[in-house]
DNA sequence: TTGTAGGCGTTATCAT
DNA sequence: ATGATAACGCCTACAA
């Protein structure tokens, strides 16, 4: 593509690239005359300034590296819309790489944004990922990253969460409340960070309800698309009164195994739930839901990180932050 | 972020820049020996060429800009999928922008792409967009363009998008097979692509069947949240036996409303279903889906954009690619 | 086989 | 008020 320069614009007005340069920078020592004239020039040939030439000449990109373990699902696309929505406006674009739940592939995205030059880092581990050494070798180079919604306590940077730890609770306390006493978890994968807060939340809601924490009631399902139904008819088997599933994923897989085997307990399913969709509304019979402000935790790392990049960081945030869930309770209906 | 360069290497080892730059491009005319201290300490430093300066030198960025409505949008993010796959095997990076739906901003958003450098360019139109005279100045400009799912007849440019035409002919049919003669369409905004075409497919199926077309049947909806509601009071007045949606949203909003009003009518719903996820199968009664290959649909637009950046263009591609559509039917009865 | 010089587009510094 | 020059990091004629 055929762009034009500042160089042409010198040529064609007969004055040296300096004088354009500071014509279109608006600088004080000019002529307005000659400010008149290039600026003039210069929106009638449509000039824009090589964004290339000045991240060369500054040392910076004004772009942030993005990497997601998968573009294609609803927490990360809100995630990545609130992302989108802060950097744009404080003149940041956006890098997408996703690291496919891999390790492997995780570090060669992330080198990758290195090598793009991107001014700063906002990742979500893979599942995959148990150590983050080489993140941390990145950090000493000065590179800002801010870790979000998959985070790890071995990286001493701003990390944005949903509070799974009280979402997972109230889901809990919900179900105790509606008179469940064997309330079965499905979860993701065991090693990530929101999976152990919402067991946690998990386990500290039955704690405090007297109930006992029975391992034979939490299974892990991992990544392929086919294992939640073994999962539940594994947990059939412990006669649960509800479920308590982790992920959009797994309610729905859960709720159509249940349906499937025709068994009447879905009455108490309730759910993380990432999206707004009314899919619960749906659904019968009905599921609460405990909504994840995804968009939010977009708009916030983001936020954190260009504090990083541009090394505002005012007050010593704290490290960690954890946004408010909300549980959506769409029908519930006493037993026992 | 301090980095290091070629100038870092050659001060070091005591040769020139040249010599570096030559040794790592394992030049056939540089001396073995200096070569491999080069590449040595060149890996033991993690030396990275920076891309800022490649690009500025090559003026090409290896970037693509992607313009969607939105992100947060199962079509959407599936499509983003299959770009940044392809692209990342081909070299390319993808950096995303959002023109939310709205003309001016999709205009931002292009320039800004554009002030970025991209290499090329891969939209998806706003809803707004009515004119695309400002990319066809862009095309003059060399600038490569592949159109995807929202496309345009006046852009002459390759475009990509499912065949809209035949998955909405093979969901009418299907509704018409099973004893539907009263078909209701509840579709989004007019003027866009795919719901030309997706009408056109429902309007050819009728008449094939001896239907007549009957405008009252069918209702155009916005992008506001609530809008589906009332509108599908509206076609419920003229008492439908079927309706056929354009959209995951519309379709789910549709048999919420149904729902709500206690109508029987939804054994018959049908949609254009972006997603595979198993919503569908859960929804009593079920429904059946023409399900959209987002995921190819991206692919396939980065491929034809990729030709087109590298001057590839081999073969005269056919300006109009449409992907086949899949019809899933989850479960019919007959009436009538 | 290696070094020197120039240029990609821009801006800052130092003249003039 | 304006121009010449150098520099950002890299590559490549051309020279040695």
């Amino acid at each position: 593509m055929d762009t034009i320069t500042i160089k042409d614009i010198a040529r064609a007005l007969n004055i040296s690239t300096s004088t354009v340069s500071r014509a279109l920078r608006d600088s004080y020592e000019i002529n307005p005359e000659t400010k008149r004239l290039v600026i003039e020039y210069a929106e009638r040939l449509n000039y824009h300034p090589n964004s290339i030439a000045l991240s060369l000449k500054e040392n910076r990109s004004r772009v942030i590296g993005v990497i997601v373990p998968q573009i294609a699902n609803n927490f990360f696309s809100q995630a990545i819309d609130g992302i989108e929505a802060i950097a744009y406006k404080r003149g940041y674009h956006v890098i997408i790489f996703q690291s496919q739940e891999s390790y492997e592939r995780e570090v060669l995205t992330v080198q990758q944004a290195v090598a793009r030059k991107a001014d700063g880092l906002l990742i979500s581990l893979a599942s995959g990922t148990l150590d983050v050494a080489y993140l941390r070798d990145l950090q000493e180079k000065k590179l800002p990253i801010v870790l979000f919604d998959r985070v790890s306590k071995d990286l001493d940077t701003p990390s944005v969460t949903a509070d799974n730890f009280a979402g997972a609770f109230a889901a809990t306390e919900h179900l105790i409340q509606t008179g469940r006493r064997r309330i079965a978890h499905l979860t993701i994968l065991p090693h990530i960070s929101i999976t152990q807060e919402r067991l946690a939340g998990y386990r500290a809601a039955l704690e405090q309800y007297g109930l006992r924490y029975d391992e034979n009631l939490v299974r892990y399902a991992g990544l392929g698309q086919y294992e939640v139904e073994p999962l539940v008819d594994d947990l059939l088997e412990q006669s649960p009164d509800a479920f308590f599933s982790a992920s959009d994923r797994l309610a729905i897989g859960c709720l159509a195994a249940l349906k499937k085997r025709n068994v009447a307990i879905p009455e108490t399913v309730s759910l993380i739930g990432f999206t707004n969709i009314t899919v619960a509304d749906l659904l019968a019979p009905p599921m609460s839901t405990v909504e994840q402000p995804a968009f939010e935790i977009g708009q916030v790392a983001v936020d954190q990180l260009i504090s990083l990049i541009e090394g505002k960081q005012k007050m010593p945030q704290p490290n960690l932050i954890k946004l408010p869930t909300k549980l959506m309770v769409r029908a519930s209906s006493q037993i026992g």
